[in-house]
Parts: C-alpha cells; structure tokens; sequence
DNA sequence: TATTAATATTGCAATATTACGATAAATAGT
DNA sequence: ACTATTTATCGTAATATTGCAATATTAATA
C-alpha cells in the first residue's frame, strides 16, 4: 500500500529509518556534504552546485530542515542553511549506534 | 517524476543514499538488528518475530540481499539468513566517512 | 509420487517520492 | 510604489515503495 506500519515498530527502529531515509538520496547527501565543506552557510548556489531545479532544492531543504538536521537564517533577500551541529550529533548517535553492532557469535550457518 | 536523477552526483554519494535507503525502513532496520541478535542465524521467524505479512519479509530480505548486507543458505526447506560481515564493514566503512564529516569552521551565520 | 512446510514470485492497490513549471511571498534597491 | 532577486509553495506528472492475497517453487518426508 505504500504506507508503512510504523505502528509495529521500536521508536528506535523507527528514528533510525526516519534518519536514514534522509539520506536515503544523493541530493540531500550533496546537500550536506556541501554544507559541511563550505564553512560559511550556503544558501542557494545549492542550485547552482547541485544540479537540480530551484523547487527542487528547496524541498530537499525543507526535508532536511524538519528533521532538524540544518537550520537556515535570513540573510537579507537569500537564507542562509547550515547543518544544526547539535542534532546532527543527537543523529549521528543513533544511527551509529545501528551501524556499530556487533555480531555477538559467530554464525553457524551461512 | 519519481526518478532520481543518479548521474548527477558522485559514486561515494549514490552509494551513501543506496545503503542508506536499505535502512531508510523500520522493518529492515528490525530484520537486520534481528540477525545481529540471534547468534546462529535466522530463517523464516522473522515474519513471526515483525509483524509482517510473510511475501513482505521476503521482499525486504531480497533487497537487503542485492545489497549484499545479508546473505542465505538453504537449510532443509527453509532459508538460513545472516548478515555479511564482509560487506557490512564496507558499508559501514562508506556510511561512517559521510555521519563523521566535521565542520571545518564554525559556521558564520546561524 | 503425493503431501506438507517454507520461501519466493506475481499481480495489484494504495501511498510516497522525485522533479519541475508556474506562481506566490519576501526583501532590497531604485 | 516599482522592479529585480531570492526562496517557498502549489499543482501535477512520472516513478517508486509498501503491503498483501494468491500462487508458484523447492525440498523433505510419508
């Protein structure tokens, strides 16, 4: 159907699905990819630097920004967005946190 | 469209959003912290364990097979699954560069 | 070989995502 | 106020994803 039944979910399980699926495209990878690199905040050479139409962009912003991972300042007639270092942080655990598991025996079949 | 436009970004981004979209579902987020889990690896009570209708499992699993993060062995009638330690590294390897990214400097705007 | 058990595949309906043109909203400068 | 610039929103088309019932496949066992 398209929906998924987080009901049945951990809340766990379910930030981390909601965090990946953020990166879960390269525009919103090379979106923050970007922000990074560039220490001031970019605001909308994003369009230029990516190559994707300006609605575009900014609903990719928009996502990234409800999530909480960048924030961005108006800065006259252009906003400014960066990454919010702190909830980056707060995602960054989590995730790890999934990623770092370790198997705690050996498989015994495959 | 619906259709991501690939060729635009690099092979490290594709690459981040691909596994990253593995994990961008609760249900393979709770498939692949199940496989972790059980030492010996796990066939068909996944559907048992996840609330999910059994061709819906399989459908997950296929995918997270293609990627690679998991592998099955036949065992009788039944499909022994467990994560692919190998691959695993490497994505993780590849996931981890893009999450520990740093800001080079304190951003100037926001 | 017929039956049973486990998993995969097919087909389809519902919803989500991606992308963009057109347009609106906000602000700066004239 | 008018214009230009920048970003957001709306509307819509195309494609992708999720989920499951029905069915097929595969292998063990009677």
């Amino acid at each position: 159907m398209g929906i998924t039944k987080t009901e049945i979910f951990t809340d766990q399980q379910n930030q981390v699905a909601t965090f990946a699926k953020a990166f879960g495209h390269p525009a919103r990878v090379a979106i923050l990819q970007h922000l990074f690199k560039i220490k001031a905040c970019i605001c909308g050479d994003l369009v230029d630097e990516i190559g994707l139409a300006q609605p575009t962009i900014s609903q990719h912003l928009k996502e990234l920004k409800n999530l909480g991972l960048i924030k961005g300042s108006i800065e006259g007639t252009s906003i400014c967005y960066c990454i919010h270092t702190e909830n980056w942080a707060a995602m960054k655990a989590v995730v790890s946190e999934f990623l770092n598991q370790d198997l705690e025996n050996k498989s015994n079949c495959c």
